[in-house]
DNA sequence: ATCGTTGCAAAGGTTTTGCAGTCCA
DNA sequence: TGGACTGCAAAACCTTTGCAACGAT
């Protein structure tokens, strides 16, 4: 008989245990929204809009009003599981997973709206500068490059 | 008799070069509006939404409807005399004069929504390696930091 | 006189709110 | 069962649009 390989928790097991714990925590209730909603958004690999993500779900017969799907994301985005941007593009909230992922800064496309992601370790030496320019205890930041990317695939929005 | 000082020209007296030689080369008309409302722009210090901005012409007498406040800001922003902000504070843009500012940085406190600016030429430097690294030509970024300050004015929005 | 611009009100898009009904604890 | 949560629709909020009237050239 083959020995059984543990299998890794996912990603998703992951934040659907800080979801738990936090739920406990906070004397909230454990509902089949919740889940589902934090399931989806941990299969997304984009920057999607409560549109995008309300839009996959009832695709995926999932049943549930759109306040719901606004409700839960603004608390999965208090409990740090996911995280909120106000890119230029439009007017609506864009949001990505956040669990096991590093901070990282994006790159937008202005014409065809591709977002980019990357890293930089010199930023942390501008945020210390910040923090003790400002007296502020710095929580968390944003950086944002827009430009106009090279790809053939280019296309306005 | 005293020597007359030459009067040095105002950010205001500049940029209103600025917009009429953008306004002859576009073809555009020059309007009260359109002066009136970039002359409060270059008094205010502030970063503002387009409700403050309205409310302060109406407060002056100035009388003109929100549709043409719309209208002049997404002009100056065009032109560059104004740069539009989506902090994470709410869903209004902000904006702030830009003429003769350096590019700067913004930290922003989520208690009590202060603005503080800051440049570091450092930024220089990532926005090179994000470039390169993204094969896309920057045109513009926005770093914004979040924490809370130590003010002891500092309330709750 | 022409036609770009304004003012007003209506429409559009995103997000929040109120409340009745549902279902987790 | 009790109260938190959901669903639905209406409301709130920011921004854009359509069109008649105005006014810069």
């Amino acid at each position: 008989m083959v020995k059984e390989a543990k299998k890794e928790p996912t990603l998703y097991d992951q934040a659907r245990q800080v979801l738990d714990s936090k739920i406990e925590e906070l004397g909230l209730r454990k509902t089949q929204e919740r889940y589902r909603i934090l399931e989806e958004i941990y299969k997304r690999e984009d920057h999607f809009e409560i549109e995008d993500l309300f839009d996959s779900m009832l695709q995926q017969n999932f049943n549930v009003s759109k306040a719901t799907v606004y409700n839960v994301v603004e608390l999965l985005t208090e409990i740090g599981l996911v995280i909120r941007h106000n890119f230029g593009n439009n007017n609506a909230a864009r949001y990505e997973k956040a669990f096991g992922r590093r901070q990282h800064s994006h790159i937008i496309c202005t014409k065809c709206n591709k977002v980019m992601e990357f890293c930089d370790p010199r930023l942390l030496l501008i945020q210390n500068t910040a923090s003790q320019f400002s007296n502020i205890e710095i929580k968390d930041h944003s950086l944002v490059f827009y430009g106009v990317c090279s790809d053939e695939s280019c296309q306005k929005k």
